[in-house]
DNA sequence: GTCGTTTGGTTATAAGATAACATCAGTGCG
DNA sequence: CGCACTGATGTTATCTTATAACCAAACGAC
């Protein structure tokens, strides 16, 4: 039950379902493109979602240094470029940190809810957002190539159990 | 300030009429909060305004070096705190860098455009950007606290000028 | 002046990322 | 098979960015 209702993964869901989509998505994105997702750069992509947090690099290092010998930050920088390049994954500017694209099937513009109590964060694909912000760059004579939009605050749980009595139970 | 009509500085301008704006309204802003603007990072104010690009942390402490003894990375990075505390200045995470705030007067939730070809960045307060942003965020049961918004493409003079004439992408 | 607070100096190190080169695995082909 | 070619990974070193911890100087209040 992967709460199709919410972008957020809060209360306690079948996670290993929410791994397997991604990962079965990653194996069609990549036959489709004829892209090599090897054990490595699939190890890595499973680690990133291991939770629906950003996962940092040297975690992911530690990780793989006591799974296989001769893991250095190269290894996983390239991991995470391969996985970038071919939007799996997401890199989220404000925590330095890595997380998996829900939606890997085709480029988009996405924006991002970062609890900063939990760390729980949820991936939007807001058209409007992103249409909106596209349009006022080129009012300005600004040609879009990327949006960074990374939205810090309370996730619904944290939120409601923040002494705020309106959202109380 | 010059050329009011566009958040771009690129053409050549009278930029020390830009700086001395930003350190007169810096002062001002200060001495309303009864916060110590020191010589220090008034200056460090100074030389992120020296463009209208984003200022790298170790740019700005080799300029310091050069002009004081004893200048380590604690000193720019207490000083970028402090401009940054009091609004004077925005932290791009795109780029670990920093840019001088257009509007220190008052708290917004800004929007950056940034020229990846030649470094220019532009500072909006699009309200409506900002609003649609939270309403979207609200309507998942999510309360914002700061919006990291920086899109990165071409400014209008370099996209002008990369051979495309009919800017189609 | 002197007390307490803020600011800045100093040293050391943590955290994040990349450069450069070596080696290994797979693939195509004679 | 043996070889060359390519892409992936191993390996070492280094670079960039940022912070911790402690000390000394400057400032403002009284």
């Amino acid at each position: 039950m992967a709460d199709a209702g919410s972008p957020f993964h809060e209360a306690p869901h079948d996670h290993h379902a929410c791994v397997a989509a991604a990962l079965a998505a990653a194996d069609l994105v990549c036959r489709q493109k004829g892209a090599r997702l090897t054990a490595l750069r699939r190890r890595v992509l499973e680690l990133i979602w291991s939770r629906h947090a950003p996962a940092r690099a040297y975690d992911i290092l530690e990780q793989l240094k006591g799974e296989r010998g001769g893991a250095a930050p190269p290894t996983v920088y390239r991991a995470l470029d391969f996985l970038i390049e071919h939007g799996l994954v997401h890199r989220i500017e404000s925590l330095n940190a890595f997380v998996g694209c829900n939606d890997p099937r085709y480029g988009h513009s996405a924006q991002f809810l970062i609890c900063r109590r939990c760390g729980t964060i949820a991936e939007l694909e807001d058209a409007e957002v992103a249409r909106l912000v596209r349009a006022r760059a080129a009012a300005l004579g600004f040609r879009v190539s990327h949006q960074t939009i990374e939205i810090a605050g309370l996730c619904p749980g944290c939120d409601a159990g923040s002494g705020d009595p309106t959202h109380a139970a």
